[in-house]
DNA sequence: TGCAAACACTTGTAATATGCAAGTGACTAG
DNA sequence: CTAGTCACTTGCATATTACAAGTGTTTGCA
């Protein structure tokens, strides 16, 4: 099939989603404003890497919305995958530096829940991100 | 009525919800974790109060979703609702307590995107909550 | 060589949540 | 009496989520 003119291919790869506005609050959220995305990232703040290590997590995240969260924080640059062997292949994820900072609000989300909601407990120990 | 035995009639109110678990962080998000409910939080902290002010925000909360969140948080004690006028009535919402405590949150999430997204902006004077 | 099992997903489908438009009821100003 | 405002509610189309099951690749083991 011959291709006349090259009007479908964009220059840019994504078309930029619309933001709801400037807010860096609601950018934010727009990122990782779900049930889903902080709690792997505290995960990986706990030393998770692997697909089969998020779904061991006490929540029960669905196989499919943790695949479609991974892909997410990938493209927003939070996380990064790299296949740590080859046959079969298998990957890992972990943080980018720009993930390593939602630390902050993972603590700020922890120490709300501690304080306000009762029968929430921190795990400590070695795989403990807080603080 | 007799009554033969209270095993139907619960002593609570309400069920209680069923909770994904005892982290802190999850159940954080279970009240707060979408997109909506912490700008709310934000619009309270910056000295909004009534639905309409929450309408002007510059993201535009459908209407039924600010009604549904407002319930949501109030039942949550994160908000409360007073009239602040009868003849018509109007009604005040405004940050419990342990509403105020999520400054925590917000300013970790602002903090988080003015670092890492382009294009995000403060809106300082007397209405931020930043600090 | 065959077979079960693990890992990292994908697909199908039903339930739930979201977004948009329009409507409602109580009042108020003209 | 009419139009307009405020604080919602309702209906409905679309999107997201949850749950179950299936797929392809590879390993361990009989």
């Amino acid at each position: 099939m011959q291709v006349t003119s090259m009007k479908k291919t964009a220059p840019k790869a994504n078309p930029a989603p619309p933001r709801r506005s400037i807010c860096p609050v609601a950018n934010t959220l727009d990122r990782v404003g779900d049930k889903w995305s902080l709690l792997l990232v505290r995960d990986m703040l706990a030393g998770k890497t692997t697909y089969g290590q998020f779904l061991e997590s006490p929540e029960g995240i669905p196989t499919n919305i943790l695949a479609d969260r991974l892909k997410r924080l990938e493209q927003f640059g939070i996380i990064a995958r790299s296949a740590y062997q080859e046959r079969p292949v298998r990957y890992a994820y972990t943080l980018t530096t720009e993930g390593r900072q939602l630390q902050r609000v993972l603590g700020a989300l922890a120490d709300w829940g501690l304080e306000n909601i009762a029968g929430t407990k921190k795990k400590l120990g070695p795989g403990s991100f807080v603080r």
